[in-house]
RNA sequence: GUGGCUAUCGUAUAGCGGUUAUUACAUCGGCUUGUGGUGCCGAUCAUCAGGGUUCGAUUCCCUGUAGCCACCCCA
């Protein structure tokens, strides 16, 4: 190191010493949304907004910490998303609670707890909000992560399967991403278990078992329906041949997704049956999907989405028996696929008029002037922070105004202000009690 | 959680045992003390942290941290 550099160094450290400041960092998997990111976040947000009214969707919002049984008992206690990487601590008063891990399970406790049955049903709510994982983060995932939700309450019909896959598939297609939809049924609690039944047996064969790796072994006693999703070659070889989860569907069961597929077709959704889908959370009935981006250019395969059916979550929480469905989208893995490809934004929102000053009265009357422009719907910008007329123009320029107002002592004790024309540079002077007409005059022809 | 790759001004980068650590954009100042956009001049700003090897480390090695990639899982 040279010399020059370890004097700057110390010289560093010893400033922040006498200061008794440091520096700070984010912690792991924890991102600013810079305002750049921004307008994605509006694109996204906007849009889920937009479907939410088109479909009959309202916002309900619910909080982000929770008591840590509610999501043991929902998402499932052996569920991955409960044991490895929920953010659960006991709080000032000792209460064990946990942030949210995933948004649903606040929904169907929301239902419950306002006695939502006793309103006309179906009851179809949405949800714009953060939720937390203790992953190892990855571009497209982080600790703090954010989701749309959607859900519907109260309606067993294939219908409110299919608004709720059709919101998703048009939420991807209206941003211009290529997405495809992964649908599975995996039954309903009664079929499931005989289905199950026969999953083992196949798996459990002398010729078969000894050959799973290792983690399927696990799978086979404590959750034999995820043998199906494993990417190990032996076990995606050996599951080619395993009996199929619709194949075992009781009478019900075939028919909802059958009508529901039927629906999709109807409706020219694109989609393809994986029989091998199924989903991480314990509660899940019939109808399983996934939204993926199609585009097979990326290796990153990362799903986008995905929900499903839970008749039985609602109940199981201490609710009516009522039927239920829904699905959460990534804000973030959204956003990115976006970047990635290139999908151009919307300009930024213009302004109309800068407004300059020099001095400390007519910094005073361009403030008024300000607020009267702006009470008239004209978008002004300013920078009274600054004193030097360079800085303001500067500003005006970076804004991109059409023409700049400049106020100053001279302008001031002869009652006029100065219209400046950004693109020609002309400047006229005029009467500053008619400085809104004649601003909006020149905002008028500009316009055309 | 497991394995791999990476880490230089705000951003994007060059250098790779001895340099005044390169360049561009951005930022700030000046040319122009009441005038922006293009021009010219100048300035500020970085080797992720800690240890080791070495006469000497930004460069090599180890550890930590963070990011990325694959897996696990999922959004």
């Amino acid at each position: 190191m040279t010399k020059i550099f370890e004097k700057k160094k110390v010289e560093k450290e010893d400033f922040q010493k006498k200061k008794g400041v440091k520096s700070y960092s984010r912690l792991r998997g924890m991102r600013d949304i810079l305002f750049d990111e921004y307008r994605y976040w509006d694109l996204v947000i906007k849009k889920a907004n937009d479907l939410s009214r088109a479909y009959g969707f309202k916002r309900l919002d619910t909080p982000v910490l929770e008591k840590l049984e509610m999501y043991e008992r929902s998402s499932g206690k052996s569920s991955d998303i409960v044991t490895k990487e929920m953010y659960s601590f006991l709080d000032k008063s000792g209460e064990k609670v946990a942030l949210r891990p995933e948004i649903t399970p606040g929904l169907v406790r929301a239902y419950v707890e306002h006695g939502m049955f006793n309103m006309p049903q179906p009851i179809k709510m949405f949800t714009i909000g953060a939720a937390f994982r203790h992953d190892k983060p990855q571009a497209g995932r982080y600790r703090q992560f954010h989701q749309l939700d959607v859900e519907m309450f109260g309606e067993a019909g294939p219908v409110a399967d299919v608004q709720l896959i059709l919101y998703a598939y048009n939420f991807f297609k209206e941003l211009q991403l290529d997405i495809s939809i992964q649908i599975n049924s995996i039954g309903c609690k009664d079929c499931r278990k005989s289905y199950l039944d026969k999953l083992v047996k196949y798996y459990k064969d002398r010729s078969r078992s000894p050959k799973l790796c290792v983690d399927c072994k696990k799978r086979i006693i404590k959750n034999p329906l995820r043998l199906l999703d494993c990417k190990e070659e032996v076990c995606v070889a050996m599951r080619a041949e395993a009996p199929q989860m619709v194949d075992s569907l009781d009478d019900g069961c075939r028919e909802h997704f059958v009508k529901v597929l039927e629906y999709l077709d109807e409706l020219g959704v694109n989609y393809n049956l994986d029989p091998f889908l199924v989903r991480g959370l314990d509660y899940y009935n019939r109808t399983v999907f996934e939204v993926v981006l199609e585009e097979a250019s990326e290796s990153r395969q990362m799903a986008l989405g995905g929900g499903g059916r839970y008749d039985e979550l609602v109940e199981f929480m201490g609710g009516r028996p009522t039927a239920a469905c829904g699905f959460g989208l990534g804000i973030e893995r959204t956003i990115l696929a976006i970047k990635e490809k290139n999908i151009p934004l919307k300009q930024e929102e213009v302004t109309d008029v800068f407004i300059a000053q020099l001095g400390e009265t007519s910094k005073r009357k361009a403030m008024t002037i300000f607020e009267d422009l702006r009470r008239a719907g004209i978008s002004v910008g300013q920078l009274f922070a600054k004193d030097s007329l360079k800085h303001q123009l500067e500003e005006a320029n970076r804004l991109g105004v059409r023409f700049s107002l400049i106020l100053g002592q001279k302008e001031l004790s002869d009652g006029t202000i100065m219209i400046r024309d950004m693109e020609s540079g002309v400047q006229e002077v005029v009467d500053l009690n008619k400085t809104r007409q004649e601003v909006e005059k020149r905002l008028n022809i500009a316009k055309g």
